[in-house]
DNA sequence: CAAATTTTTGACCGATTGGACAAACGTTAG
DNA sequence: CTAACGTTTGTCCAATCGGTCAAAAATTTG
């Protein structure tokens, strides 16, 4: 019997090698792109055959399917969790932490969300445009209060959130090239540490209300 | 005779079809990445057969590899024309403003880039390590000297200028989940003026010296 | 005009791709 | 032990891939 994609998971080992699968595929996904990567790659990487693998999930997409899935679950906590009970500076620099922490221990699960929306979002384009706007557009109303009360400067929200993503995906998204212009010495693991510390500088400077 | 790639141009009939193919490179290359594209595509979108492309560019690679080329000389200008003669300030924000007209305007040029740093740099890597860091290590230490000098506040230069690389080129590379997010009314051809004003305040004020 | 050269194309090739399938293997329940 | 069920694999297939090649068509040259 094959396992579908929406049927209820049975035994143990079917969870654990579909988890398997998962954990490969996001490793091959997330440098090689959907269309760059094969069957074989991933099958390789999860340690079996290509059958073995399609017996698991039954085409290709499905895999990339329940990886978006899960993907943005994960990725918009943070953004979740920005919430109107605390000091709103403090919020969004702690967002702005939380963000580029996750830049730094989930670098694949950025890269493949990246793919996806360079491409078009040609398999995700549903979502933006319905639960991550509603989202952004709840925050940025969150936001606008914040500036209405004199909290923080008056500027765009929606902007705003844009550039907490640019600024901190970017350490993840475009690595290899921060770690190249850095150079050995700087490009290190202290990379993130000197990022959070400039983007705070930035952002709270920018944020602070004039009086 | 077949065109060798470093070969000089003959005839002006050959130019215009080398061009012909790198611009329908440029538009699959960007939305597909190298190996989610084919010569086949690439062709269709120049409106040839695909030995007639191969006639003027021999493999495929070589398409990919003169249009990095040619994209790296006018993606970097801007950053090249920061110059210590000006008003730091001054030269900072017409520095974001002509990276953020480039996203506007070269949109596939700044996808094409974003592809290949997802992918590791695998074809660009020694330039990103040679001519790229040199580059910015010279910025930077302009940029640190307009700090010294208390024109703009002490920060980290480089990753003043990742900040600016991320902030600017999301609006290129993350297009559809922009327009997708912004909704039909904000996200229309006023969305790039938004982020003009935006930026300005958020990179200004975050760099305007204390005293 | 004709000869030489450049440009274009149809047909083809070997390699790789996503996926199908039946047989073999392993495991568990009776 | 054995029947039933879940798992794994070798083999195969049609489609697509990057690229070749010889010949036709168009263009340039004399």
């Amino acid at each position: 019997m094959t396992i579908g994609t929406d049927a209820p998971r049975r035994t143990r080992i079917q969870q654990e090698k579909r988890e398997l699968i998962l954990e490969a595929a996001l490793e091959v996904f997330s440098t090689n792109g959907f269309r760059g990567s094969t069957i074989d790659q991933i099958a390789e990487a999860a340690g079996m055959s290509k059958p073995n693998l399609l017996y698991y999930f039954r085409r290709k997409e499905d895999i990339h399917e329940t990886l978006m899935q899960r993907l943005l679950d994960t990725w918009l906590a943070p953004l979740r969790e920005l919430d109107d009970i605390g000091d709103p500076l403090t919020e969004l620099r702690s967002y702005i932490r939380r963000k580029l922490e996750m830049a730094r221990d989930f670098p694949r699960e950025s890269r493949l969300f990246a793919n996806e929306i360079l491409q078009g979002a040609p398999r995700i384009m549903p979502l933006l445009a319905g639960e991550l706007k509603t989202l952004v557009d709840e925050k940025a109303t969150v936001i606008k209060g914040w500036m209405r009360a004199g909290k923080i400067a008056k500027t765009d929200p929606w902007h705003l959130i844009f550039s907490i993503w640019a600024t901190t995906q970017h350490y993840a998204d475009f690595d290899v090239q921060v770690r190249a212009v850095l150079g050995p010495n700087r490009g290190g693991d202290g990379r993130f540490e000197d990022a959070a510390r400039f983007l705070e500088q930035l952002f709270l400077d920018g944020l602070k209300p004039k009086t």
